[in-house]
DNA sequence: TCAATTCTTAAGGTTAACCATAAAAAGTTG
DNA sequence: CAACTTTTTATGGTTAACCTTAAGAATTGA
């Protein structure tokens, strides 16, 4: 009898729940993978590879995200996403920053520990949760990996990640850099954390050996050498020492 | 070609997903509802009406976390929890209310609005979140509603909302209290936020209609009456001025 | 005590998000 | 341009979380 207050539960995102926590992670990764190389457009297989998702799946989320008008599909080519799914993408991936740089620079998380966190909770942010944290943690940059933050305006992606900076892969021996980002891969922070290397470290390197495909660095006193795979995923910019100009 | 990595998304809680969200919707009801009467066991018919779900759909939920041991279920009387039922509760009923008190302490939300945030994010948080969340906040007592924030170890209920508190609707003339807690009722909130009413008021009750179920509080200078209604969902303790004794 | 009421549950449906199989369509290449 | 490969898509499954309808079981109370 007790005509208790009804409670309708699971208003996933913000009342009328426009997209799922599937298609967001589909718009995210056509957003990230449309320039990982150059090509424009996002191929089902690249996001079949992405997800471990059949192709069949690719082809029903591809299709439904069209219908939805976050993205334009042409079969035998890709998708690109629309403006609607930019703006989807990039509010996506500033909660994702933000909640990164939330638990590292006010939880006291480790770098490395951030990134599955910020996957869930990045689906569960409002445009206010968003805004109000990120005034909190007092507009930051960049994220604990050091990718910018971008603003609800800001769709042009070539300007988020790597803006200016210069893979380590491709620096000069002899010259000085300073880490600026890197990518966000568990195994990838986990050994960094073990060189002590870390976002604003300065170091010169001092041999590219391109046969074995290796990179060395000084800094701390010490010499490192960090493999090809590794220098891919990091990111510099160079740095004029006047001390070492002389 | 590209062999890229592959990325297994959906870890929803972490790691093996013992529980879903609605699974701990309905584990969270079950504690709720346990003690809003006085009578233990939960019956099918409460849940129905709280989550407006069909007998059918209670039932099916019901039997199901019975099968994985959150409760024990006895047909024609209803629900009880069983420990590893209760841990679960209370895990999401710390979670629930670290998070207010952070969106309201540290973001500025108002006390009303931050009830669906939190809905949703302790759905998604881990233990050592909250517990890093819970020291960043200074180990509160309670949430912005002025119920206890519990630890994990406790599982006696009595203790979380309503300890050593008293109803409004049974508080006495003449008397003075302090208010304590509310039940986090968006539009209750809303109606005291307009008569400057919040936790750690003192006032003194000056009236008590007992025909008419209207209580009336003085403080800031004015009476205000209050309908039995809304009385009854306002707890406060009992307060000893001396400047008043005279 | 037995009829009315309420509660439970069986049977079967829907949708979303995944899967597999296999045919059809397009692209690629010798 | 024909053979081969890759991509798409039609069909049809599965599971989880909801639903309806309706039958059967327990409780209640006159
Ligand atoms: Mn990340
Ligand atoms: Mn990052
Ligand atoms: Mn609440
Ligand atoms: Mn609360």
């Amino acid at each position: 009898m007790s005509k208790r207050q009804v409670i309708k539960e699971k208003p996933i995102i913000k009342g009328k729940q426009v997209t799922s926590r599937g298609e967001e992670d589909y718009i995210k990764a056509i957003y990230k993978l449309s320039d990982e190389a150059e090509g424009e457009r996002v191929t089902n297989h690249q996001l079949a590879v992405y997800f471990a998702h059949t192709a069949q799946t690719v082809n029903e989320m591809v299709r439904k995200l069209e219908k939805k008008e976050m993205l334009v599909y042409q079969p035998y080519k890709g998708s690109v996403l629309t403006t609607l799914g930019m703006e989807e993408a990039v509010r996506l991936i500033r909660a994702h920053r933000i909640w990164e740089t939330f638990l590292t620079d006010k939880l006291g998380y480790a770098w490395e520990e951030v990134h599955e966190e910020a996957e869930m909770l990045e689906h569960l942010t409002s445009t206010k949760l968003a805004d109000k944290l990120y005034a909190f943690l007092g507009a930051p940059e960049v994220c604990p990996h050091g990718n910018y933050i971008p603003a609800l305006s800001d769709l042009k992606r070539d300007d988020l990640d790597t803006c200016g900076r210069l893979k380590l892969s491709k620096a000069k021996k002899g010259k000085q850099y300073c880490l600026k980002s890197v990518v966000d891969d568990k195994a990838l922070l986990v050994y960094l954390n073990s060189l002590n290397i870390y976002i604003d470290l300065c170091f010169k390197i001092i041999e590219r050996d391109l046969v074995s495909d290796i990179v060395t660095l000084t800094y701390d006193g010490r010499n490192t050498p960090l493999s090809g795979a590794v220098a891919q995923k990091l990111f510099v910019c160079e740095v004029y020492d006047a001390e070492d100009n002389a």
